[in-house]
DNA sequence: ATGCAGGCTGCACTGAGTGCCATACATTCC
DNA sequence: GGAATGTATGGCACTCAGTGCAGCCTGCAT
């Protein structure tokens, strides 16, 4: 990942001297009192240089999000037949959130300013879109003769890209604190039980099930089916808590 | 925003000048090409007057979508209990299609444009945003008090705007010719019986019933015990879904 | 030292977007 | 009738993001 794995690295330090800079003054006056002079002066280096390692006021809050996409792609382009597409595509995004994870400081503090500024949001978003274009393309792949595989591989990109940006969005809010990938991944495992597997042939079973339970409880192997008995008056949120520790064990 | 209710209206001729004249001027140079000072100049208004009716050069290119915003907000605030919750949403983004469908012509041509220019994609991007949130807001009130009722209204915002795009794209490219409406009805059909109405999968339903028939529900009904059979593998969301119905009509 | 190459800087320029003020026209009040 | 007021517009000057160009400085090979 980190590029040139040797010693060397001494990667452009103008750079992180740019990002630095940047992110000081955003902290301190906001991102559009700061304008590209105030963080070139910071940073003692020449206007020209600022656009030379960014091509916009905006791409500075986001440094690293195109070696993450490049990762991405080439995630996706060494996947074999052998992976479950869905399940893939909900690997993909964790690679996303390891990013933000690794810096959670950073990534706290992006947030806050991303939250603030219209135009940062705004750019974000052309960010997001370009990860969830990547993972639709690979399903589109995946599921190419299928129909609707287009269709398809468009709403799972979309609802992969949201699920995950929930997940993460409610980690920044707790200012970093706790599991990243607890939220993240129990969010993905929703949306995979959604779509993974393209099982199109519905069980219809439960209704059977449920007459021969009613009738005949012990007869029935309770393998696949769950029976929760509860007080109709209890509080809705914890009788789905406990239904929800009960699944998510399986 | 009045323009409210009477024929007329005195809507503002200059914007729609103003808009012909950028459109003019976009398919014959290009977006990037064309000044905002050539536009004014071939309307025949002040410079001023183009940043009065459009707060910036993108917004020229979408002249109706804070109508239908409204429209869409509007449409969601005026749902009762009544409504089910994905088919609202699949119907309020019917209201986007029908708004590209009056205009066919324009919608095409706009297609067009924004393909080309990167600028424009970033800009519609941040529209279409919008309306997601709007139905992912409409979904979060109506999901509230369930767990993952945020993310259940976040992911299926996203399904549901996606599969409109993807539908409302397939006609755009088509040159607006065919049913508009086929393709997004489709579309829309596939997200919606993916996560409204769990009869396919059919999670849970029995609840109900299985309380008639442990028979001990009539007489003291705050006794009452539900017991709920589901597949282990059913999604959560669905299962919850079900619960709450159950529980509603208490 | 000389020549060369690549990164860096300064400078001038375009174009979007804003604030301020002047003007033209319609309305209301005296 | 005339003054005061409100609103839509035009004009001007300004900030700032982003770009093209030319020069400079440093490291390096000959």
């Amino acid at each position: 990942m980190s590029s040139s794995s040797a010693a060397p690295a001494a990667k452009p330090p103008m750079r992180d001297a740019l990002v630095a800079a940047a992110f000081r003054l955003f902290s301190e006056r906001g991102y559009e009192q700061t304008t590209v002079d105030d963080i070139v002066a910071l940073a003692g280096v020449g206007r020209r240089s600022f656009f030379r390692y960014f091509p916009s006021k905006e791409d500075v809050v986001f440094p690293d999000h195109e070696r993450c996409l490049a990762d991405m792609t080439a995630f996706l382009a060494a996947s074999g037949p052998e992976h479950e597409p869905v399940r893939r595509v909900c690997d993909a995004a964790r690679l996303v959130l390891q990013m933000y994870a690794e810096n959670p400081a950073f990534s706290v503090q992006r947030y806050r300013l991303t939250r603030k500024v219209p135009g940062l949001r705004a750019y974000e978003l052309s960010v997001v879109r370009r990860y969830e274009r990547a993972l639709a393309r690979y399903l589109r792949g995946r599921f190419a003769g299928l129909p609707d595989g287009t269709l398809r591989a468009d709403v799972i990109a979309a609802a992969v890209v949201a699920a995950h940006n929930n997940g993460l969005r409610s980690w920044l809010r707790s200012d970093g604190q706790g599991d990243a990938g607890a939220a993240v991944d129990h969010a993905l495992g929703c949306v995979q039980r959604e779509f993974a597997h393209p099982r199109d042939a519905g069980p219809a079973r439960p209704a059977a099930r449920v007459t021969a339970l009613t009738g005949e409880q012990a007869a029935s192997p309770a393998d696949d089916v769950l029976v929760l008995v509860t007080r109709r008056d209890a509080p809705l949120w914890r009788v789905v808590r406990e239904l929800e520790a009960v699944l998510d064990r399986a």
